[in-house]
DNA sequence: AGGCAGTACCGTGCAATGCAAGGTACTGTG
DNA sequence: CACAGTACCTTGCATTGCACGGTACTGCCT
């Protein structure tokens, strides 16, 4: 799989994933990883930033399954950023489309 | 438009014009340009670089509408890399709805 | 004649981001 | 008590798109 594809659209994934319901990292992680080639030094710089940036809100839950999860929720700015994202995509993926299957 | 999706997929647009008929490096400026905001900065050095790496081939041609045009010739080892990244694309593509898709 | 828009080429340096690699620490099981 | 699994984190590198700047040829308008 070619890496440069996942530029921006790996946090686009963290976004959506994150929107449809609180997460943490290595969950997210493990979902990611179903799909498409990802590592944790991938995911954790994301959330970090995505936080920063007023996205995302953190909370922290013990486990019984190993250390405290430091769980993300997202806010109002997060969805609205993210309907906006996904719109982008989308619009994105048609206009290669078209590129790809223009044959003159 | 989030310019990181760029990344990787201008040049298999580059790969994908070149392969349907020769191209000189002005014309797929404007050729994606259609479809995606991209500057001249962006085209010329990834057409250098697929030369180098053999999947072009290169020839001028006088025009008389301005300087000689350089056209690229695709190699059949671009063709091939052009198929595979290409497939890899729709697989990447794919992959990313699933996830963007996922409820919960 | 001179200037300008359009065509066509090229190179440099910056910014963004994925990832490899490494580190810490907690829990339950053999 | 070691180890696998879970879970967090940081640093530095490589890649690549793009802004910016530069060169040069053609034809048109004044």
């Amino acid at each position: 799989m070619n890496p440069q594809f996942h530029k921006g659209v790996i946090e686009m994934c963290v976004l959506s994933l994150v929107s449809a319901r609180d997460r943490y990292g290595y969950e997210l992680v493990e979902a990611i990883s179903t799909e498409l080639p990802i590592s944790e030094g991938t995911i954790y710089p994301i959330l970090r930033r995505l936080t920063q940036e007023g996205y995302f809100e953190t909370y922290l839950q013990e486990s019984n399954e190993g250390p405290p999860r430091k769980y993300y929720r997202m806010t109002r700015k997060g969805r609205s950023f993210t309907d906006s994202t996904a719109k982008e995509w989308t619009q994105f993926a048609k206009s290669v489309d078209r590129l790809l299957n223009q044959k003159n």
